[in-house]
DNA sequence: GAGTAGATACTAAGACCTTCGTAAGTCCAA
DNA sequence: TTGGACTTACGAAGGTCTTAGTATCTACTC
């Protein structure tokens, strides 16, 4: 029987890059197989079934993902939510880029990516919502 | 003569973590040597002096400061101005966590626990301020 | 003009990341 | 039950990042 286990000194908190576009699809399928991750990958991708696998293995290692063997593969599903990795990761920069303050993030956000009118307008109803909300 | 140059095969975009740290700190003091940098960091970060030489020649080479020599030590300014490096870094993560929507980021940021009713306030104005603009 | 304090340049170690080849394991069909 | 196709485990190469020690350089003082 094979090993397949390894202690973690630190916890590890966030994705790598090529983590992140295999959490991505993954996100996306709900679970997959090493096959099924990697052929939602663009096709210029050119990524080897090894490559792919081990990558796989390390998430898991990383307990970004759960495996449940399924005749004889092994298929992997997230154990992060997305909106919750979402808000981690912008916890993360606000802090980091923003000085702490997020209100400094949505400014730069609203004023000067490309959002559409029916957008901000999205958002302002969200926001009326969660300040009715605190309101109560 | 000392060399103090080397080529970049590919352009680099993006702050490591520390170079993160350094440049939070050089875009706080406007320019700074290699001491007056060091000596923002917090105490306990117990950074050797030539660790701190070594980061900031490496951030030259990668362009993200320039160095101006005085009397015998250089002082080092940033090339890229805070604002824009964030609007950049949420372009990024906009496209590679949320979908290349970014009302899906403020919405998470909105909806997120943590964030003060001012906080939330000055954002409405601001959204009700660019919603106003738009319509001229 | 030589010595010295302090600065810069270089090198390297150790950690982690990305990629892939090789070897070993496993299921199933004939 | 054996062969073959497919899968997983492991190791290693090559890259970057962080850190710091050593060597070299430089401006200033006496």
């Amino acid at each position: 029987m094979a090993v397949r286990s390894m202690r973690q000194k630190k916890k590890v908190e966030f994705l790598t890059e090529v983590e992140l576009e295999f959490m991505t699809e993954l996100w996306a399928l709900g679970e997959g197989s090493v096959r099924d991750v990697l052929a939602q990958l663009a096709p210029e991708r050119n990524l080897a079934y090894t490559s792919a696998a081990t990558i796989l293995r390390i998430m898991e290692q990383k307990n970004f993902v759960t495996s449940e063997k399924r005749g004889k593969t092994f298929v992997y599903k997230p154990m992060l939510a997305k909106d919750a990795y979402q808000s981690k990761t912008l916890r993360d920069l606000s802090e980091k880029l923003f000085d702490g303050t997020p209100a400094t993030m949505v400014a730069r956000l609203v004023s000067d990516q490309g959002m559409s009118e029916e957008a901000l307008e999205e958002i302002r109803a969200l926001l009326d919502r969660r300040l009715k909300d605190n309101d109560t």
